[in-house]
DNA sequence: GGACTATATCCCTATATTCGATTATTAGGA
DNA sequence: TCCTAATAATCGAATATAGGGATATAGTCC
């Protein structure tokens, strides 16, 4: 029960939440997220950091660039934690705000240029991913 | 995303974790939740109250006895919290014996003597309710 | 090696959370 | 009306968490 009630201390936190909402787009760099969400480095840095601890996220470096990603099944609450962003990515004003910020930033040289992450989000948004499916992330096929 | 917060933070608690796991049993009330779980009474009471406030629980006064029960519908997460508590809840060790402490407590008059309560939770926990059906909370028919 | 960039970590302060202990409130019964 | 049981609310202390600012580390390129 600790590994849930991590999952659920993580996301406690809005910047936290807000920083898994943009992970569901694909993974990013600590730059692409200081960008989209206009913090200080050393603010978002601190929340990756307790969002890996608590196995919510994955790290993988590439270069100078550090991707953090989506953890799967690191446990039982994650797996529903997921699949509720997924479903609630496109709901929230803030969180469609951030996306769409995102997306903005590719190729435009305002921060780094990190390698061209490929992933995009293969969700059947008509259906209730959540009841009626296994909702998917970047990268994972069905 | 205000809301979902809030029901992330209502969660980020062991106390509050485990009252949410009993209450998907049925609604129960303070005397109940302080025998189970072998607190002191202003420990469940605020923790009960935080749940209240976040909207987690909702509250129906029956005499003496004020009974707590899991609301519904409040936010996109909370719909998602339920179903992980119900899934998740014959898993962890120490929900089951919290769930087994509270069976056992029924007319023996340790504590106080509630209203029977006939609500049963109504999951076929043969299939996982998360992903193939929404999960039943006690009085809630198919 | 030196400069530069991306990221992590440390220090310190402000704020929030949790808890035990106590007191207040509310309803029911003698 | 008084008493009791169930629950809520308050207070103060201890602890945890979040934030800004500064510094450290680790790759990369020259």
């Amino acid at each position: 029960m600790d590994k849930d009630l991590a999952v659920f201390k993580a996301c406690s936190d809005a910047t936290r939440l807000r920083i898994l909402f943009l992970l569901t787009e694909r993974e990013l760099c600590v730059c692409e997220i200081m960008a989209v969400l206009d913090m200080p480095q050393g603010k978002i840095s601190r929340h990756l950091a307790v969002l890996k601890q608590y196995g919510l996220l994955t790290t993988r470096r590439d270069g100078v660039w550090i991707y953090y990603a989506l953890a799967r099944d690191s446990s039982i609450a994650l797996k529903y934690v997921t699949v509720y962003l997924v479903s609630a990515r496109l709901v929230h004003e803030r969180v469609l705000a951030d996306l769409d910020r995102l997306r903005g930033l590719a190729g435009e040289g305002k921060i780094c240029v990190p390698q061209p992450s490929m992933a995009v989000l293969q969700v059947d948004d008509r259906e209730d991913p959540a009841l009626h499916g296994q909702a998917l992330l970047p990268g994972e096929g069905r």
